[in-house]
Formats: C-alpha cells, structure tokens, sequence
DNA sequence: TGTTAGCACTCTAATAAAGTGAGTGCTAAA
DNA sequence: TTTAGCACTCACTTTATTAGAGTGCTAACA
C-alpha cells in the first residue's frame, strides 16, 4: 500500500508530465507549493515508486515517467472530480441548443465538439443499425428505367437506394407491390428483412404480379443494403499535434486502425455501461500502445446503444476528458430520450 | 527558343526528379542512355537552362531542381500521353463494373480508385445540387410528435429532415399538405424552392388547412436544408506518405486548407471543360504553393457538372496523374450519362 | 529513524570541428 | 563545339567537447 505522500508525489509527478510531455526530475517537484520536502526525501520516493512499477525512466539518468501501471493507477485512484470550465459547458449547450432533429447531425456535431474541446481524436460509433425496425419503405420513381428505394426505419434513420425497373413492369404493379411490403414488413427489424422476404414476401407477390420471379430479385437487390453501423470520426489530424507522434510511422499505422471501421466498430461495442479508460497495451492493437482510449455509451432511449470515444496518447488529460465524454454521452441521451 | 538537346536535357531531368525527389546533378544525366553527351556538356546545358528559368539549385555546390516554370514547359510542352497500364486500367473498370446506381457511391469510388491509383488526394466537387429539381417530397410520421421530410431529386439525390409536428396538426392536414406540396413543387429547382414556397405555396396551404400559419413555419424548417453540394475527398493520409511532406506544420496547413470546404469547392468549381493543372504559386492558397492541382470536370448527362481533382506536391506524376484523370473524369461521365 | 545537504556519476542534447563527397564553374586543349 | 581536368562550394556525416539536468549514495543532522 502507498502511504499519503506516495500518492501525493506520484499524483503531481503524472499531472505534471500529462501538461509537459517532459520526464519529470525530483528537483522540479520539490519546488511545488503542495510539496513540502526537498529534492532528496523526493528521490527517494520516486525510486521507491520505480521499483513498485508505477513510474519509470528514460534513460539511467533522467527524470521519471509515469507507467501504464501509474497510469492506470491515476485514474482509478487519483483521479477527483473536475468541473468543467464554463467555456466547455457552453460550448456543448450551445451545439445542442438548436434542436437538431436528426440523429445524424446530432452525433456528426458531438464527434466534432469532443474533438475540438480535447485536441484528440474523437470516434463515435453510431447505434446498431440492423435492430431498428422498418417504419415505411417507398419507391420513388426517377424515369422509366430507374427508381429509388426508400427505407425509413422508426429512429428516423433514412437509407436509400437505387435500382433499374425492369421493363416488364410497370408503375401499378410497381405501386401495389410496395404496398403489399409495407403491410407485412413494417415493425421488422433490418436485420430480418431479407429473412422475411424470403420467406413470407415471395408466395405473396407471385399471388399479386405476373412478373413476380423478375419482380422478386429486382427487390432483393433493392433492399438488401448493408446496413452497416456507422463510424463518426472527428479531429482525425488533431493526432498530429500530440508530440508523441511526431514520427510519421506511428501516425500512418495509426490512421491504418482507425479507418478499419469493422474492428473499430467491434472495439467500441465492446464496453458497458458508464465511462471506460483503455491504456496502453490494454488496447487490442499494435498501433494503440501508446494511446489510450475513453469510451462511454450513450442510448437511444428505447435498447438500442451507441458509443463515443476518444482517442489520444497515453499521456492524456484523463481528467478534464472524463469529464467532457460523461457530459457529453448524457447530453445526447437526453436529447435522444425526447424523440422515441 | 530552345534547342532539341535543350528540351531532352530538360525533359531527363524533370522525369528523374519526379522519380527520386532528389536534385539531379549532371553527371548522372551524362549517364543516361538517352544522353551522349559528357557531363561537362551537360554542365553547361544545365547552366543556360537555369538562366532561362526552367532550373534552379537549392545551393551553390547543388544539383538542379525543376523551377514552377520548369514544371509548367514540362506540362505543356513535354508530356507525351502515357498508355495507362493494363493494371490501372482494370481498377477502373472493375471497379464500375458492378453497376452502381447512386451517385454518391459512383463518387465516393471514384475517389478511392484515384488516390489508391496516385498516392496522392483526391477530391471530387459533386454536382451543384441546387440546380437539380425537386421530384417527389414525402413526409414520414415517426410518431405523433416528430415525422421525416424526404426530399428526392431528379437526379436521385435524397435527402431528408426530421421536424416537429405540430399538436395542432392531424394526420390527415399532413397528408393533404405534402399532395398540395408535391403538386405545387414538383420539377422546381431546389435553389428556387424556398421562394415558391414565400410566393405561390402559402395562399393554398391557407385555404385548405385551418392551422396554416403554424403549418407553414414547421414546413419551411423540414424544407429548408442548406442543399450544400458536397465534397469527396480520399486518400487524405497520403499526403503524409510524400518526402515534401515530412515538415508536419505543411500537412497541418494543407489539412486546414482541405477542411475548408466552401473554398475548395469555389476552387474546383471555377474550371472549364478538360484536364486543368495548377502548379505552384498558381494556386491561391499559400499552403498550397509546394503542390499541384489537375482537375477535370465531368457531367451529369444534362446540364450539370461537378470537378474532379488531384492534389499533390508540385513534384507530381504528371504524366500519369493527367491520364488517370482524364479516363476517369470520362468514366464518371459516361456512367452517369445512362441515368439521366 | 526519517530527512536532507553534498557530491560523484550518468546520460542527453547542443555546439563545434573535421572530413567526405556530390556537384558546380571555369579554363584550356582537342 | 565538346570535353577533360581542376579548384572550389556546400550540405551532410562523423567525432569530440561541453553544459546541464538528473540520479544514487553517503554521511550528518534533528
């Protein structure tokens, strides 16, 4: 166990280095207000908190760097509380103040705000598409030839495609058609449609249209979207300010994960409820090691659950970047409460 | 004017400092194949040609490196058109072989191929949508307190805005509103339809629904999106992968400038039919004056165009860059000519 | 027994000095 | 007109030197 002037030390060791990204030296510690000792009784600590893993050093003779094992200590422990600024507070009531009624805009915005308030990468990982259920599909059609499929599902989410007509039919059967899969497909989730299609959709349309084979895979082609859960990333380039990745190695095999939206996807459902802090090498990732990712969820208030993340360098503004991702995913639940 | 061997020296070292970015001194060109002459000869070659502008030294005791001038003579006067490879070649057509309807996904695509094809960035202006016409409006209750406005172009474009409905409008108003809507509106240029909406719409909604002056200030906010044509641009982290590129305060300034999206689009949207190049300082922006931009424009079938365009550094495969360009601005074109 | 002053030691980073090599310009001869 | 030859330039690399920040250890002190 660490007794009080451990935690002191290394508290101020760690939040000293999150500000200056520079190995920190007993000397400048010792010149602390809330540090009453000198130089030496600091030296000594700090070689005791080597030895218990929580700092390290650069080179044999230089001032002491937090661990991932510190780091990780930091937030569990050392971590109070902090009151965001009045400018951050506002800065995101502002953004939510005029109402925004598309999902999409309210997320694409958040994704920017977050970015822009920590100078980090931010990534918010959209709600699962594919549980929403269809509200009213339509079919617009452009010219004879071709139409749009329009799929509404009852989030508001709205995905659209477009298909040729084939020839042999026309616009009334077309109409009666997209009727008949209203009735039976509304209330479906995405994730069934295909399903359904298969199974109820085909007699029903053989019933109804002479054409219903050529019919049948015009729709298939028409619905079958991918239904992928979207990726929204703001401030990517901020990454490029972090002194820590001045090698453009780094930051190309970094920007290598983030634009595999499959596993990033698969990275951010991954976590519970509440805000989670990812260090290091407790990152999936090779590229990750030196960062570390906050994430929290936020939901739709029906099941449905996104999340929104922030991605920086291990050396990060644990503190002040709890905050904000807490305030923030609360924010947009409660504005997406109001909507279903 | 200058002579044969002036212009072969010339073109030799312009293609080889786009192959190594490194200054080409003379005795390595006295080496070539296609050059017979003795490197003192060169020499003095070299010496004239910088004179007249097309070279220049990045110190006294240094190679040469092509001038803006230089490039632009190159560019102008040396290019010989380049077969693409057979490799490029089946990029392209594959991929628009599937048959993509949207025009989004055409485009987004189009981007890919190119930066993947060129290391370079690629951004695409879409068209302006402004100009396309309204086809259909179709307005989706969600539930009784919020609906979904879709707006569907002539040209397939979607796009859609939730809103609040009103609690003094039922279902039925709504209905009848949006026929009213869709019969008034339809063919209108989505630039003019806010003004139809000021002028001929407002009397008629009077008339028909008791609630019109709540109904209409709901409806000018579903109807009033910003139409802003959009920006495609792929294969952003490339910039990173050039030498030029290696000071990290250039590709944040670079970045800046890309993220501007309303200045880039003025900037793409202000060429003329066929491949342009802009070398240099004949860029307006100053983080732009190591890089060179070749645009094409392509067309929608009717009258509407967009810009697609290249950026990178002024040591730039023109010779490829340009062909590449134009086959695929020519591909997009004749994609989009069956649609319309 | 915990704390601290003092000192030798270590290692980085910055600066200077010396050497290397690619390249040039000029001259004079072919 | 071309080219061989040579002196010269300048960036880049290597090596040395120094300054400074920091450590660990010891011994004295409260």
């Amino acid at each position: 166990m660490l007794t009080d002037r451990q935690l002191l030390i290394l508290q101020v060791i760690i939040d000293d280095f999150i500000l200056t990204a520079q190995p920190v030296g007993s000397r400048s510690i010792s010149k602390k207000d809330e540090i009453t000792h000198s130089s030496a009784t600091i030296r000594n600590e700090m070689a005791d908190l080597e030895e218990l893993g929580f700092l390290e050093k650069t080179h044999s003779s230089s001032g002491r760097v937090p661990s991932e094992k510190g780091y990780r200590f930091y937030v569990d422990h050392l971590l109070s509380p902090l009151r965001l600024s009045n400018q951050e507070l506002t800065t995101i009531r502002q953004a939510f103040k005029d109402r925004m009624m598309e999902f999409e805009r309210v997320v694409q915005k958040s994704a920017g705000i977050l970015s822009e308030l920590t100078n980090y990468t931010s990534i918010i990982l959209g709600p699962e598409i594919f549980e929403t259920k269809l509200k009213q599909l339509q079919i617009v059609p452009l010219n004879d030839q071709s139409a749009i499929a329009i799929l509404v599902t009852d989030t508001g989410h709205v995905e659209h495609r477009a298909f040729n007509i084939p020839v042999e039919i026309d616009h009334s059967q077309l109409e009666k058609m997209v009727n008949i899969l209203n009735d039976r497909l509304r209330g479906v989730p995405l994730v069934k449609l295909y399903e359904k299609l298969q199974t109820e959709i085909y007699d029903l349309i053989e019933i109804h249209t002479d054409q219903h084979e050529h019919a049948y895979s015009y729709l298939q082609a028409a619905l079958l979207d991918e239904h992928q859960t979207k990726l929204y990333i703001g401030g990517k380039t901020n990454i490029l300010m972090q002194p820590e990745f001045k090698d453009l190695d780094k930051v190309r095999s970094l920007y290598a994960i983030i634009e595999k939206e499959n596993e990033m996807a698969d990275l951010l459902r991954s976590d519970e409820q509440g805000v989670h802090v990812r260090i290091g090498h407790e990152n999936p990732f090779d590229a990750m090691q030196n960062c570390s990712l906050i994430t929290a969820r936020y939901t739709l208030g029906n099941e449905q659950a996104g999340t929104i993340a922030l991605l920086g360098p291990t050396r990060m503004e644990y503190n002040r970047v709890i905050s904000l991702i807490n305030v923030l995913s609360k924010q947009m639940t409660e504005t997406f409460r109001g909507w279903y």
